[in-house]
DNA sequence: GAAAACAATAGACCATGGTCCATGGTTTGG
DNA sequence: CCAAACCATGGACCATGGTCTATTGTTTTC
């Protein structure tokens, strides 16, 4: 598909999914066509733009998701692949309990605040 | 205390403590002396830093940290404090679960990368 | 076949979050 | 008293992640 189409399915402009080509979190192949410079993307690329968007949701940085993305769909050795899924994994762990303890912080203050206005 | 001081008490930079000031983070009183223009922070500013920094890390933006300094330590009225600690919890406990499903995405991933390594 | 819609490329632009540097003043230690 | 260490201010600079614009070329569609 042309990146019209890519970027009407996965949501993302076309701006952001050349942006992400460009740091080789995906790729795509030249048309059939001699007559146009047009890149053409397959189904696959897809799922990987959903995966690319809910990681940058998530806070993942672009460098961080290349690694990933090489890491499943890269032709780099599995061992390797395994290390760098489980360091992200940790980092991810990691951020997750940072978020908790924040979230654990504010549900202290709500008390705090919630009584002050009952003695209101 | 003097921003040298706090800036090793909190370990962040002078420069990103004046940067947290300036975004109205934290605040400061000018220094006793009248000879010169020095701020001088109080010991509860060490507390706000480790919570700004912590929340930081776990990837909330500054200005969301306005939002909530104001809501614990500023004079505004309780039941919009409790509005806002009551949306960013919300939005964090989102974010939790997004990096979550990443995670869980990476969990599988693994999986099939070892049975890639076992085949082999 | 002409206009509208689409594509590629490059570069400008923007916000965010920091760091670094230059300047000039102040304080402190020896 | 003098140098070293500190402070404030402002602006430059940087990386990240993204959007917008202009230009030029290609397809679609009527």
């Amino acid at each position: 598909m042309k990146i019209g189409e890519l970027s009407e399915r996965s949501g993302l402009s076309r701006d952001t999914i050349r942006l992400y080509e460009k740091n080789d979190l995906i790729s795509s192949s030249a048309s059939q066509s001699e007559t146009n410079n047009y890149r053409d993307y397959s189904d696959d690329v897809l799922l990987q733009l959903k995966f690319v968007s809910s990681g940058r949701e998530a806070g993942i940085s672009i460098s961080d998701l290349r690694e990933l993305m090489k890491a499943f769909f890269g032709s780099c050795d599995p061992s390797e692949a395994e290390n760098v899924i489980v360091a992200k994994t940790a980092e991810l762990k990691e951020r997750v309990s940072q978020i908790e303890n924040v979230i654990v912080f504010l549900d202290a203050a709500l008390v705090k605040v919630r009584e002050g206005l009952d003695e209101t």
